[in-house]
DNA sequence: CCGTATCCTGGTGGATACTG
DNA sequence: CAGTATCCACCAGGATACGG
């Protein structure tokens, strides 16, 4: 395992992480990925995108859209036609963003099998340890 | 419909995205990412780690690491003394975050100059576009 | 030391109605 | 079409107190 990155002793540890946490505040968002790896297939319209999306709303939509746009990820043009003509890219940056995306995504697929049955087995024990008649004060068992 | 590679040109739908998102969930959150990297150097006992991130309530701690956990991410392994020694370290599943993880931090670090200058261009365009007074109706600014 | 239970607040985000 | 403005419900998460 090549140690290039992060978790190198003391130097990068408060360095790094200060600079990962605002971009796992963007990517962790409830959208920002999802319309990252939209518009990396091509360029979508606002309505296009609220469309594809579905489940999101105005409102979101557009917060989201402003976030990656003042990050510099995304590209806002418009054409003064009316009425306006309004679309959403990538750019080089945003682009950028897809690779190590992507790399997530590929260990998500790669292991969310293994991530399901973990969680079974430990709801499994959850429910042997505490056979509990229902109402009986809990032990902090909001997770599942 | 299995899709192996995430995103090929073209790929990267629905499916892919419904595989990513829980796991953003998890990585997204508040302090996941951050205890998974400390317990990548080794493992911790609880209050250690409550020490070593300062900031974290008990509370977050304790829900992070169940959560964690759950998700085979995480060992927690207790040792019957009195009082009680335990001990969390990364599982084998835990580990093989890291990589994919640190890719991302390695595209933060690369980009955080260009993403705050990004930012700084973006506000600035804002204040010009908007000289308004106090009190004045803003445009969905609640970004800065 | 390692948690759990309870209370309470601030921010996230949905629904809705309105504009250029 | 592409937003904005406003109201509001919900729950993540901090503070605190207690228990094994």
């Amino acid at each position: 395992m090549h140690d290039t990155g992060l978790a190198e002793a003391s130097g990068l540890k408060a360095a790094g992480c200060r600079n990962v946490t605002p971009v796992l505040n963007r990517i962790g968002d409830k959208w920002s990925v999802l319309i990252v790896m939209i518009l990396a297939r091509r360029a979508h319209r606002f309505n296009e995108l609220k469309r594809e999306i579905d489940g999101i709303s105005q409102r979101m939509l557009t917060l989201t859209l402003r976030g990656l746009e003042r990050d510099g990820l995304v590209d806002r043009s418009v054409e003064p036609t009316v009425p306006p003509r309004v679309t959403y890219s990538l750019t080089e940056l945003g682009q950028s963003l897809i690779e190590p995306v992507e790399a997530l995504g590929r260990w998500a697929f790669a292991h969310i099998d293994c991530i399901r049955a973990a969680q079974q087995r430990f709801d499994a024990a959850i429910d042997a340890d505490v056979p509990a008649q229902a109402g009986a004060p809990g032990a902090l068992r909001a997770i599942a």
